[in-house]
Order: C-alpha cells, then sequence, then structure tokens
DNA sequence: CTTCCGGCGGCAAGCATGTGCCGCCTTTGT
DNA sequence: ACAAAGGCGGCACATGCTTGCCGCCGGAAG
C-alpha cells in the first residue's frame, strides 16, 4: 500500500537534487537481483517489482530506467495508492479544458509526460478495476486519449509497476485483471525483505547515512555495537525503517561516530524518554535505570551542578556520585557541567 | 480530543499578542525532552509528537518552529479533530472560488498558508483515511492543489503532527495509512503526562498564572500548603486542568496569595487526591526501591500471582525475583500469594 | 500412584556496585 | 604566587546482587 520513495526519503519538504541512489547489492540475492534487473533494463520488456513495503520498489524501477536506453528521457512515477481514485484516471491520461468541473486547463497525464521515457506505476494493486480497464487498452494500443479530448496520442513508453501484494492472488480474488496482470508481469522481480538480506543491512545504512549528511559534510561512522544492533533486528519496515532509525541516530548524534544508545527502534512506546508507564516495563532494569537517572540529574541541577550538594541529597557518597555520572555519560547522556 | 491550544489559553475572546510561551522543562525527563526538541528543531525533520491531551502538545511543537530556521515563518496549526471531515480537506488544500457551492470565494489552504514556515497537523488520528492519501500525495509530491485549482503549487512546508493515540496500533487496525504514518513519525517525542513529571508542576503553575494576570499586575504567590496540594494531586486533565484550576484559583481570590481553600479540584467529592511520593525524595536507595517494589508488584499482579511470568516480565530470573520477594517481606509488604 | 510444573529457599561463584584513598587539575580568593 | 576547595578518575577492597544448581513440597494431570 505504499510507495517507497526512498528516492527523495526526506521527510519534510526539502527537496535536493540529490542523484537516484544507486541500489545497494551486498547480499548474494541482491546481486542477482541487481544482475537480473540490469539485464531486463535493457529489453523493452515490461517489469512488475514485487516486494514488501519500504524495500525500495522504486529506487529499482529507476535503476532499470536509467540503465536502459530511454535513461536520457523521462521518468515518471505514479502512485495509485496515495492517490484519490477519482483523481487518477485525469492524473493517469490527461485532460482537455473544460472536460468537467474544475478543469480550466488541459493537463497532460503522466503517459505524456513520460513520452519517450519510462511510466512507474507504483503500489498498481490500488487501482480501482475500472481503470485497470482504461489502463489495459491504453497499454495494447499504444495511444491515449486525454479525457475530454480530440483524439488519440500515439505513445512511446515504457511501463513498469510495482506492487506489495501477492498479485496472483488479487487476480485470483478478482480484484485484478488477468489480462492487465499478463501484460505487466512479463518480467517480476522480487526484492527481498531487509531482513531476509542481512548483507545488505550495512551497505544499505552507510549509504543513507551519506545521502543524509550535509554535502561535504563528514558521514558518521557505525560502533561495532550499534552495528550488531542493525543487524539483529528484523526491520518489519525494511529500508524505509532503516532510514528513519539512521536519521533519528543522526539527530541523537553528539560525535564522530553511531553508538548504540542513538540506535532508537520503532518498538512502541520506548521511542522516547520516558513515555507512560507502559502496562509491561521494558525491563526491571531498564525502568529503575530511567528512574535514577531522572533523580540524578534532578538533584544535580537542584544544587546547580555541584556533585558534593547533589551527592549528599541523594544519600550517596561524591565518589559513587561520580560513578554514577560516568556511567551516564557512557550511555550517552549529557550531565550538566556544575 | 482537543488540541491543547495552551498557546492561547484564554477560554473566553480576549486574545492578546502574547508570545508563545516558553515550554516548562524542570524534571529532568522534561528537559531531556526539550533538548531533543531543540535538535530536531535545527534539522527539517518530520516529528510526531505523542502525549495524552492536555500536555501540551501544541507548545512544543510551536518550541520546535521557533528553534528552526523556519522561525520567520508561519506557523499554522490544524486541528484535525475540532474540523468536521467535510471540511477538513478545504481547509487543508483551500479551493477556487465556485469549485464547490458556497466557494463564493477562492481560499489558499494551510498547507499554502504556511508556505516557507511549519504547518502542524494536530490530532492526526483523527484524520479520515481518505484525505490521509491526499495528505500523503502532497507529502511526496511538495505541491498542493486547490480544490477545483488550476494546478499544483509547489510547497516548502515542514509538517509536525501530534496524537494521543498509539499510533502504531491505529496503523495494525488500518485506520492510519502506514505510508503515511512513516512520513510523519520520523522522530517521535512523547511528552509525559504531567503526573509523571511533578517537579514541573510549581514551575508550570508560576507560568501560568503569570499568563493568566493583567500585564504589570502583580503575580500571586502559591501558599505552601496551596502548592502541597498541587503536587500532590493525579493530573489526569494534565496542564489544561492545572490552568483551569489555577483561573478559578485566580477568581476566588481576595489577596495576594493563593491558599488551600483557592484550589478546586475538578472531581468534586471522588477520590481524594492520593499523596504520592513528595518531590524531592529522602534518598536515591529509598526512591529507587520504591520503584522497584512497584514495579515488581504490578508485575505480580499482572501475572496473576505467577512468580516466573513475573520474572519473565521484569526481565529478571526467578530466582533473583523469589530473593527480591524475600526482602520485601522482610521489609514487612505483603507479596500476593498467587 | 507417578509425573510434571511451579514454587521455595540454601549455597556458592561471579560480577557489579559503592566507597575510601590518592594524586592531579582548575578555579578562586588573598 | 600560594593555598583551599571542588572535581576527576585510577585502584582496590568489601559488600551485596544475580543467578544456576539442588533438593524438597504440594497440587494437578495422567
Amino acid at each position: 500500500m505504499m510507495s517507497e520513495n526512498s528516492t527523495d526519503p526526506q521527510p519534510a519538504l526539502e527537496r535536493s537534487p540529490r542523484p537516484d541512489p544507486e541500489p545497494v547489492a551486498s547480499a548474494a540475492s541482491s546481486q542477482r537481483l541487481l544482475e537480473l534487473a540490469a539485464r531486463v533494463a535493457a529489453t523493452e520488456c515490461g517489469v512488475l517489482i514485487v516486494g514488501e513495503s519500504g524495500t525500495g520498489k522504486e529506487v529499482l524501477a529507476r535503476f532499470i530506467h536509467r540503465n536502459s536506453k530511454r535513461a536520457a528521457a523521462p521518468f515518471v512515477a505514479v502512485n495509485c495508492a496515495a492517490i484519490p481514485e477519482n483523481m487518477l484516471e485525469a492524473m493517469l491520461f490527461g485532460y482537455e479544458r473544460g472536460a468537467f468541473t474544475g478543469a480550466h486547463v488541459s493537463h497532460a497525464g503522466k503517459f505524456e509526460q513520460a513520452q519517450g521515457g519510462t511510466l512507474l506505476l507504483d503500489e498498481v494493486t490500488e487501482m480501482p478495476i475500472g481503470l485497470q480497464a482504461k489502463l489495459l487498452r491504453v497499454l495494447q494500443e499504444r495511444e491515449v486519449e486525454r479525457i475530454g479530448g480530440r483524439g488519440p496520442l500515439p505513445l512511446d513508453v515504457r511501463v513498469l509497476a510495482t506492487t506489495n501484494r501477492r498479485l496472483r492472488e488479487e487476480v485470483a480474488a478478482g480484484r485484478f485483471r488477468e489480462d492487465l496482470y499478463y501484460r505487466l508481469n512479463v518480467f517480476p522481480l522480487a526484492i527481498a525483505p531487509l531482513r531476509a538480506r542481512r548483507d545488505d543491512v550495512l551497505p544499505l545504512a552507510m549509504q543513507l547515512l551519506a545521502a543524509r549528511v550535509r554535502p561535504a559534510a563528514p558521514v558518521p561512522a557505525l560502533s561495532a555495537e550499534a552495528a550488531h544492533l542493525l543487524l539483529t533486528y528484523t526491520w518489519p519496515g525494511n529500508v524505509r525503517e532503516l532510514d528513519n532509525l539512521l536519521q533519528r541516530a543522526l539527530i541523537l548524534l553528539n560525535g564522530p561516530v553511531i553508538l548504540p544508545q542513538h540506535i532508537q527502534f520503532e518498538l512502541a512506546g520506548d521511542a522516547a524518554p520516558q513515555a507512560q508507564q507502559p502496562a509491561t516495563p521494558a525491563s526491571l532494569a531498564a525502568s529503575l535505570d530511567e528512574r535514577e537517572r531522572d533523580l540524578i540529574l534532578d538533584a544535580l541541577r537542584a544544587g546547580k551542578g555541584s556533585r558534593r550538594e547533589a551527592a549528599e541529597s541523594l544519600g550517596i557518597s561524591a565518589r559513587t556520585l561520580r560513578y554514577k555520572l560516568a556511567r551516564l555519560r557512557e550511555a550517552g547522556i549529557e550531565v550538566p557541567t556544575a
């Protein structure tokens, strides 16, 4: 149901003219996939890219486009899931002025915009079945006609599609036209979920980090412990989740290297420090540590940073306070410096 | 659920050009949160603010805006919960004259109004799923089109969002689009309920009082007894409730100091405010022990007395649990006996 | 009746924590 | 410049916490 958009993954609306990311393929399976993709790229073949949400289907589509003869021509992506059904048709095929209320000016559809190049139908499964028929016709006739248009326009567009569902089943269930299925799925490419290709995690992380950092700024390193955390996680949100997590890490960062405490998985609740009291505390120790941290920081602040005073008010020796502070710092917590 | 609106908390229509309140952060947890907020503010990252209603989510959002590069640009807040579904779309995206009945004049949507600045989607969870798709598209394409509009308008807006639900669960339940979730929740900030940050109560009270009093008028003082009442209350309505209570106090007031009789909690007659641990715990160890005891007893109760289960949920060995229970009993604490 | 499960508490080993002691620094007041 | 105070972190020791192992119980299931 979602588009990857790993191409411009910025969460906010800052669009930089960053080049398409090169697909990462360290895992053997990924390499095989990329090899395949490169081969189909050279052909004019329709391709269906299947993969869980967040796996980077659009990245792969762009890769195919770049490696095809059409590389110089436009690449246009349409996220069928993100566009309200009633607008999708107008968006794909375009319309002439006055074709319907609101159509004040004529508008070229995505097909036209992709003329000579490649059109990606992202999450094609989300397209209403009525539209599927029209789409099929366009593909077969190789021509579009704008809504309210005067006549068909010959088309030279390669069509790629992605989905995160099992298309076969959609077809079986009658939600997807079988003929369209065969038309789009000339060549299937399946992107494995991130958890099934651990070898890609670290290289991906590097790439994503580099892309997130200001140009020319140094790319932070991953400590061994942090890397281990990334490698053992299951990544239900796939590459997108990794990307988000790395962004968080960059924000939390205060040095040149990413430590375990900068890694915050999405596991509900913990997200930010001290949420409400969860019914099932992560663990006794964690909860107590948190509590201790709060008390110490409070005491410290109350005493305007004085370790001696704070220690006294906490009922521990100054030495112990320093000891605890050292550990807090190790854990990546900034301690008020007097 | 409503938006906090702590920014202009005046109940009536006395809106003064009062500056945004500075978030109060005396408790260690709050300080950490504010520190985090300041960091994300500097980025362009999407932020999701989670917290019970009345905790001041909008205040935090404004804080982020003020501390960002966009501070000079507009900050626009839309309360998705307070606006009827059918109007929300027009409100967000704007419309052209004649786009629908009643649209006598064109109208810029909130996105446009926030151009260059920050848009806060308050209670974003309340947005109907159909609109979510449109919102997603706007975020992805970085452009809006007014309803009935002539063409898309490029957009440079940072989007923040708040919710008082567990967004993960909403996603799991299909009430919230997963892709939108990942878009908005790049960086989560959780505001703790007021009851979990007692240290904030008094400073907050001061701030709220100062804001309520006529400019240049003296700010009433809090008597020690009154302060004690505030500190031991559980604040189910969080900051908003505190604010309301203080307003009542101001009305009842007849001198320069707020006394216990001016403090009227909302749940009249019902549960008496139960005293909790004092803001300044006797000692670290004592406080931690208390916390541990609570957690253990909770876990035990949750598991219907099963030591094994409790131990597991606490992340300690069953042996250790028994050890700890023995000590609790020694300390004269009754332990649930299966 | 036998088994199995959950619990209980003794024991001991391994570790982490809490502190005192010390030497070294930096800041501040005289 | 000197001394006193407050901090910092290395070292070492004692104490206490955590846990695995064991044997023993009592209730429930077979």
